[in-house]
DNA sequence: TGTATATTTCAGTAATTACTGAAAATACAG
DNA sequence: CTGTATTTTCAGTAATTACTGAAATATACA
C-alpha cells in the first residue's frame, strides 16, 4: 500500500508492477520498487522507497538487492552524502533486454545446458527414437531462439524497430514466392 | 521423486523440468507431468502419472487441470475405456507458440491494458513529461513485439528458422548500408 | 436404476516464500 | 579511535502456495 505523496498515475502503475511482480519471477515488494524508480524524475534513496511503499527498510534493502541481482537498477553517489541512490536505465530496450537476458539465463539456459547432457550420455543413443526426437528438436529450437536473440541484442531501438518490421514483411514476400514455385510445379 | 520405471535419461528430463516448473509459472508437479507426457510416445492416463511420479491422485488431477487451462496438453478417449488419457501435440513449435500465447496473456496483456488505461485517464496529461514518456515508451515496444509476434505466430517451422535467420542477414545488410551512407557523408 | 469405475472437490496440513524488527556490520566525519 | 548515519543480516512470524486423503460427484453401461 503506497502511502506517500504519489499521484493517481503513479500509484496505480505501482500497484498494477507489484500484482505483476510475482508472475515476473519476483515479489511484490521488488516490483513495486522497480515500478517507483522507473516513473522517477530522480535517483531515489532507500529511505524515499520506504515513505512511497509504506514497507520495512529491511524489505526495501532486500528487493533492491535483488534487483541489483537483476541488473535492473544503478546505485549513485551524491556529494556529501554517503546514502546510495538509485535509477533505472532511461533506454527502455536497455532494460528489456536486461530483463530478457536474465530471465533467458534463469528459465532458458538451464534447460538447453541439460538437454545437451542428456545427449552425451551413453543411455540416449539406447533410448526410444521418439525421445531422442524430442530431446533433439527442443534443443534446436531453443538454440534457434538464442542466435536470433543474440543478434537484436546488439542493435539499438530504431534498427530493431526495422528489424522487426521487416520480419513481417520479408514473409509476406516469402508467402509470394512459396505460391509461384507451387503453382509452377502444379500447372 | 519419480518411482516408476523411467529411464535414467527420462528421471533427469522430468526432475528437471519439475524443478524449472515454478520459474515457468507452474509448479513442480505440473512441469513434471508435462515432462512425461512430453516423451511419452503414447497418450497417458491420470494413473499412468500417478504411478511415473508418485504423487496423489488427486495433486495429478489438478496438474492436468491446470495444464488443460495452459493448452499444453490434449484429452483423447480410447474405444471400451472411460479413463482419460492426455498427450502433447507432436509439433514442437505448436506448444513453443502456445507457451509464449499464455505467458504473453498473463504477463504481457494485462500491463498493456493498464498502460493504455492510464493515457485515457484525465490526470495523464496533467503528469509530469518523464512519467509520459515512460508510459508512452513503454506501451509502444510492447506493441512492437506484439504485433512482430502476430506475424510470427501464423508461419510453420521451416518458415520459422527462414525468418528467423533472415534477421540476422538483414541486419548485416542495414549495417553496411549505414557505413556507407555515413562514410559518404564524412569524405 | 444400480453398480463399478473414473474424476473432481475441498478441508486440513505441509512446505515454501515474503516480511518485519532488532541486532550486527559498514562507512566515514570529526 | 568515537560517535553517528546508513545498510545488511537474520531469526521469528505472517502469508501464500502446494499437496494429500477422504468424500462427493460424474459417467458408462448392465
Amino acid at each position: 500500500m503506497p502511502d506517500m505523496n504519489l499521484s493517481s498515475i503513479h500509484q496505480k502503475f505501482v500497484i498494477h508492477f507489484g500484482e505483476m511482480g510475482a508472475r515476473w519471477g519476483m515479489n511484490r515488494t521488488v516490483g513495486q520498487i522497480y515500478a517507483v524508480l522507473f516513473l522517477s524524475t530522480e535517483a531515489l534513496c532507500a529511505d524515499d522507497l520506504v515513505a512511497a511503499l509504506g514497507v520495512s527498510r529491511s524489505n526495501v534493502s532486500m528487493g533492491l538487492k535483488e534487483l541489483q541481482a537483476w541488473q535492473l537498477v544503478r546505485l549513485q553517489h551524491r556529494p556529501n552524502d554517503r546514502r546510495e541512490f538509485f535509477s533505472t536505465p532511461s533506454d527502455l530496450w536497455e532494460i528489456v533486454r536486461t530483463l530478457i537476458d536474465q530471465r533467458k539465463a534463469r528459465e532458458i539456459d538451464p534447460t538447453l545446458t541439460l538437454l545437451r547432457e542428456l545427449q552425451l550420455e551413453p543411455d540416449f543413443e539406447q533410448s526410444d527414437e521418439h525421445t531422442q526426437q524430442r530431446i533433439q528438436q527442443t534443443t534446436d529450437m531453443i538454440e534457434l531462439f538464442t542466435k536470433w536473440y543474440d543478434d537484436m541484442r546488439a542493435v539499438d531501438v530504431e534498427r530493431l524497430e526495422q528489424l522487426l518490421k521487416l520480419g513481417a514483411t520479408a514473409q509476406k514476400v516469402l508467402d509470394i514466392k512459396d505460391k509461384v514455385s507451387k503453382a509452377g510445379r502444379q500447372k
